[in-house]
DNA sequence: GTCTATAAGAAGATAGAC
DNA sequence: GTCTATCTTCTTATAGAC
């Protein structure tokens, strides 16, 4: 891996860890082990650093949302894939919350210009549900419930944070998979599809 | 209003709009119409600041759930009052998120001091949400319940912030009421209550 | 590519006049 | 109580030697 990767592994790390404007290059800087002036070879600005770290977490994101396409059989089991990252990732998420959600959450405060790129993370995963409840035959509903689901984990995120409880975790997690059994093609708990006459 | 109040006030929202460490002292000075040299006459630091701003919040949370708890004649109509609040402050959860959620995050991320104090925000919900969950007749399962709608709406408002999506969060709003008329006593679809025999 | 040295600015915080 | 002036530290960013 070379120093560049190095850098944006680290930043990616520490913007999770301490939010992306509290984070400084000092402080990148000493956790790769490379002084402040070599920096500037690889990023002009700060920002530079932001839209790389950005970038490798949509193509991670990407193959992530690739793998559980390829691994489950039906889509109710891939969608259980994107719930249990909750369980997954407990250690982490009971202490930063969800990456993507601290992330977006923080740019639109600032006023940040990457604050889209950062929502497009959101829209992956978005999109990705979309389709699986698609393929469960929900119709026009499948994006109110990829929403739904989308809302339910971030829920979970943030109060698994400021209340560091495991034990909510693990019971909301089964509830959203006891709630993935009741999502019927076309009847949905979500919003309640229009038939046509 | 003296200028003690004037400054919290102003802190409180710009806190809520562009976040606590972006938040600078000539920002709040500018935005009170005062100087940063009279500031310190009021605060001495920065974090006392932060420290009044979320006892105003606590304040006025315990007087909106105290007014909830007036207002409604039963348990189900006053947690429908908290439901509400999402479209109630809709105009601001779209741009900012929820106050509370944004502020425990960042607070987490930064190490503060203060995050207790502002998780505290959390808990008065909770403990108000769990109160009204028990006067239905949920019994143990009270606090999950709170828990539940508490994160539900938390996810609500990300998502709101992120997409800037109003139907989605008048979509929600509907679930979470219609959820509610689900919870029976002793049933909660929620964590499932253990029987003793 | 990596380093040291340093500039330029913003931040939190203090001193003292009025 | 409010102001101006100032200090210190931190942060982003640059210049230039090796």
């Amino acid at each position: 891996m070379d120093t560049r990767e190095r850098i944006v592994e680290t930043a990616d790390q520490l913007f999770y860890q301490q939010g992306f404007e509290h984070t400084s290059f000092a402080h990148i800087a000493e956790a790769v082990g490379i002084s402040r002036g070599n920096f500037y070879h690889h990023f002009k600005t700060k920002d530079e650093i932001l839209d790389a770290v950005i970038a490798t977490r949509q193509a991670r994101t990407r193959d992530m949302l690739s793998a559980w396409t390829a691994q489950g059989n039906s889509p109710q089991a891939r969608i259980r894939c994107f719930i249990q990252i909750l369980v997954h990732n407990l250690a982490d998420i009971r202490l930063y919350g969800c990456p993507v959600g601290s992330l977006t959450t923080e740019l639109a405060k600032l006023g940040h210009g990457s604050r889209d790129e950062a929502n497009a993370l959101f829209t992956l995963f978005r999109e990705w549900l979309r389709e699986q409840f698609r393929e469960m035959g929900c119709g026009k509903a499948s994006d109110a419930l990829a929403m739904h689901l989308l809302g339910r984990s971030q829920g979970v995120a943030t109060l698994a944070a400021a209340f560091q409880d495991d034990a909510f975790v693990r019971s909301e997690v089964r509830q959203m998979q006891a709630w993935l059994d009741t999502v019927a093609p076309d009847t949905a708990d979500a919003p309640r599809p229009r038939r046509k006459r």
